[in-house]
DNA sequence: ACAGGACATCGACTCCTGTCAATATAGACG
DNA sequence: CGTCTATATTGACAGGAGTCGATGTCCTGT
């Protein structure tokens, strides 16, 4: 599965020009996959832990969900190219893809602070 | 009404510690506002308009969705704090709010390209 | 005061999404 | 081989979101 977060912001904020049609459609998927409180708590634990990386155990501690819905949600991560998945034994690591967030990020940000 | 994108983006990243319950609920609803095809394309085009501002009439004629649509989007995109609202006779006019966006992206952001 | 136009709100409909319990898969270890 | 444990998938359900047509509101001319 190639995902969308490689090819979603060029180098043109979004408020220089009209976001065409395409564009707008390959990066909702990337934003609705962030849109969600859960989702963003999953992505900066994981972002934010010591060697980058969790597993879904991890994660299950850390949340008052139950284990289906958890994983659920890191496939949506995982589908929309936010996190990568690494098998490892019984276990599975998830990783942030740090290139996915600053590429949203050029996109949505004013050239800066 | 107060909008949430005051508030939203102190200066860590979402990548730097674990965010919040109350951080991630605060950043979501931005994040969902966003989340959508037709609201990236009409935040985009009123933020690439000469002056930086356009009523619903200039809305309307870019995109094929009625009326009622257009300005439901443009109601979400506003109670999120994207955009203000500006009604000068018949005419209300939006304006993005480039602060609510710059946030958004230094939250989202890692510090760098 | 009245008519017309610009925008908002309402009600209804369909599709999507977050959540869980139950079940499946698949690796590790006896 | 069988069992335990970690994760994924499935099915079901309630609530949310995008869309439209109809209607309401408010300003501007005449």
């Amino acid at each position: 599965m190639i995902s969308p977060a490689e090819t979603a912001a060029c180098c043109a904020p979004l408020t220089a020009q009209p976001l065409s049609v395409e564009q707008a459609e390959q990066v909702a998927p990337l934003l609705k996959a962030l849109a969600d409180p859960v989702r963003l708590r999953l992505l900066s634990l994981v972002a934010s832990r010591q060697g980058g990386e969790a597993c879904i155990c991890d994660l299950n501690e850390a949340f008052d969900l139950s284990q289906p819905t958890i994983s659920h949600h890191m496939k949506v991560l995982h589908e929309a190219g936010l996190v990568d998945r690494d098998k490892r034994g019984v276990w599975v690591y998830y990783r942030v893809r740090p290139q996915a967030l600053s590429a949203l990020a050029a996109l949505i940000g004013c050239p800066v602070p």
